[in-house]
RNA sequence: GUCGCAAGUUGUUCUACCGCUGUCUCGAUUUAUCGGGAGGGAGGAAAGUCCGGGCAACUAAGAGCACCGCACCCUUUGAAAGGAGGGGAUUCCGCUAACACGGAAGCCAGACAGUGCCACAGAAAACAAACUACCCCAACUCGACUUGUCGAGAUCAGGGAAAAGGUGAAAAGGUGGGGUAAGAGCCCACCGUGCUUGAUGGUAACAUCGGCUGCAUGGCAAACCUUGCGGGUUGUAAGAUCAAAUAAGUUCCGAUUUUGGGUGCUUGAACCAACCUUCGACUUGUCGAAGUAUCGGAAUGGGUAGAUCGCUUAGAUAAAUGGUAGAAGUCCCCUGACUGAUCGGUCGGGGGAUACAGAACCUGGCUUAUAGACUUGCAUUUUUA
RNA sequence: UGACCUAUGGUGUAAUGGUAACACAGCAGAUUUUGAUUCUGCUUUUCUAGGUUCGAAUCCUAGUAGGUCAA
């Protein structure tokens, strides 16, 4: 897989999974994210992950402010995730709780650290089976 | 020149690397995926959803009521709402003794078609009537004398008139004069205001002049309403096509059959009887005729989940049009040099800012947001003449 | 995306176009030896701006914020 891409199957949009995401889904808070996480049921299909980036309306009127966010966290994810395992694939979603814009270097490495954790949560579990 | 306010116009550019999303094309195969190439990818408001139109469904024979919207005149644009230009009246502001004049504003039809409301205060808040106060006058009292009249006072009933009555946002035309018992547009002059199938000017709204056997008949229609004109209702989550699974419906096929009896035994077909349902008959509780339920399979129509279309030379569907770095442009601040008698101009250096805002069927208006630049108008202050 | 609704003290609700009302809460004071109860007082740009009207919480227009429905 070639490394800094983010195509459409990458993306989740399968409304099934994300409904089992957010019922099933471990989750865990690291500012300024909400991150709900869950091995794929379809895992033997794909080789890598499928994510979501959530940014609420309630936080952010406008239209202009969400497509910002979504953009600089789909472009921090596109840059550093292929420094991570992607063997098992899981459903991940970012759900941005902070109440005001970030800039786009201070998403960046909390970014990281929310993958690192992913990463050590369920990654290193499943190998071990 | 400085510093604001309002309206209008415009709404930064380039390079590198890494990406996103449609279209076309070439190649590969696993036939729906991968790889290469070409070319496309937010706005003046995409926003608010305040009005419309297309389009779709429903109803369809047409009409009406209800409801909603619009409302000075002319030209123009438009399907309409609305926009643009010009004009008229009204109100406000400036100037003025006052007009005239200049500027600004607005949902500018109708209040004798009807209903309703007008708090408090006030005599009264609307067909002008009652009340207080006013005037006339018989009977009555007093005085005079010419002895039944006159004068004065006061007043019930009756009559006159609506001018005076502290209020209020608003009080029934105003001022002056005549007139009268007292008064009153009752009459006259001026002013205001209304009507006018009178004349003149103007396409018209309307203006000016004239006439009135007009001024007893306020205000509110962004209260109901009336008049004229326009609108059928619901919205793309409309709707169209394809169409699992499950349950139930209909049709067909197959298998089995509620209770008791019945053949030596088991099972139990046919058969007999009973029960139940329906129909018919009469002797009204009997007779006769017909019928039943369950399981499995197939077909069928409707149509759910879901998918596709609707959907677009931007066209997504947990929703693309981006990120990082650099450079340029514009503006602001600080600062250096040169020039220029102050304000300035030219060439440099450093720092900062670069708005409002993101399509979701398409489209016309309206409204709101908006850095900087430019244009116009108004205001502030400074210098020179 | 489309269609709608609402906004009144800190909270929950009233109010024909005519002095913004009630309950609870909070604060202060009085009563009491102290506390509770009770009594008195205070706390409001009726979401914002403009208009109609003699006079708007109410009527009209534009905006702001919050909410509802259509899966």
């Amino acid at each position: 897989m070639t490394a800094r891409t983010l195509e459409k199957a990458e993306r989740l949009h399968s409304k099934k999974l994300i409904q089992e995401l957010f019922t099933k889904g471990s989750s865990f808070y690291l500012h300024p994210f909400k991150v709900l996480v869950l091995s794929n049921p379809a895992s033997s299909a794909t080789d890598h992950h499928q994510i979501l980036v959530s940014v609420s309306k309630r936080n952010f009127k406008r239209a202009k402010d969400r497509n910002t966010i979504k953009r600089r966290i789909k472009e921090a994810y596109r840059l550093q995730k292929a420094n991570f395992k992607s063997s098992p694939s899981l459903l991940i979603a970012f759900l941005y709780i902070a109440k005001e814009v970030l800039p786009s270097s201070t998403i960046h490495p909390s970014l990281i650290q929310a993958l690192k954790k992913v990463e050590q949560k369920h990654l290193s579990d499943s190998n071990a089976f």
